[in-house]
DNA sequence: ACAACTACCTTGCGTCACAAAGTAGCAATA
DNA sequence: TATTGCTACTTTGTGACGCAAGGTAGTTGT
């Protein structure tokens, strides 16, 4: 398994949690919405099981639209508990995202021998 | 499983290394290192498995020696293996920190409805 | 002798990212 | 009307992960 797959871990949740709570999408489209992000591939393999995982917790609810070209979409939308669930991991990162930078950095002194 | 720990995922391989990379440390102390980093509750549970593998991957090793006071402790030092593993996991922290944070924050446009 | 602390290790659980493969609808061309 | 290709969603299986819980020893202090 790759570097940047463990380091994406637990992350991606809040990613699309954060990119739904913008704007209504749908399941396909996300891959594309992560890339241009920053999040280059990310499968349809990791995308629908975190669809899926999110709708378990009732933190999105998806509703199925026709489109105008295509295959019907399911668009989700965030719930209460997911705009909850959004600000706990906007805490949490907030306070992981700051030390680990500074630690990998060498920037942080642990001394005392 | 908490917020937290899944955010952790794949974080602490390199905080590990990180901290030994500057200095040569044992098990049993690294949990307070990393509380004093800012990582708090990072218990033996998960300290002692990090380590195996670590160690597994050839990125450390691991040495007895004896203390003044107490039963003996295993030091570890980082392999050239090591160093390696530790600068791609720099390199992919780098990639991957900055554009979820500003995603997080929501500064990031990523429209075209 | 006994308790408390240090230090290490193992087991088991649930979760995660992801590749791979499958299903199905729609569009276009031949 | 076949057939090719794109869109879009879903499921299965694998290996790695964080961590609580429990266990084993050695050392120190009373």
């Amino acid at each position: 398994m790759s570097v940047r797959s463990e380091l994406l871990k637990g992350i991606l949740n809040g990613c699309v949690l954060a990119i739904i709570e913008k704007e209504t999408v749908y399941g396909y489209e996300l891959s594309a919405k992560l890339q241009k992000v920053g999040l280059d591939d990310v499968s349809e393999g990791t995308i629908y099981p975190v669809l899926l995982r999110l709708q378990k917790n009732n933190w999105i609810v998806g509703e199925m639209r026709a489109s105008e070209s295509g295959p019907r979409r399911k668009y989700y939308t965030l719930t209460a508990d997911g705009e909850e669930a959004l600000e706990l991991i906007r805490s949490e990162w907030g306070k992981l995202a700051v030390p680990v930078t500074a630690l990998l950095k060498g920037e942080v002194e642990h001394g005392d021998h």
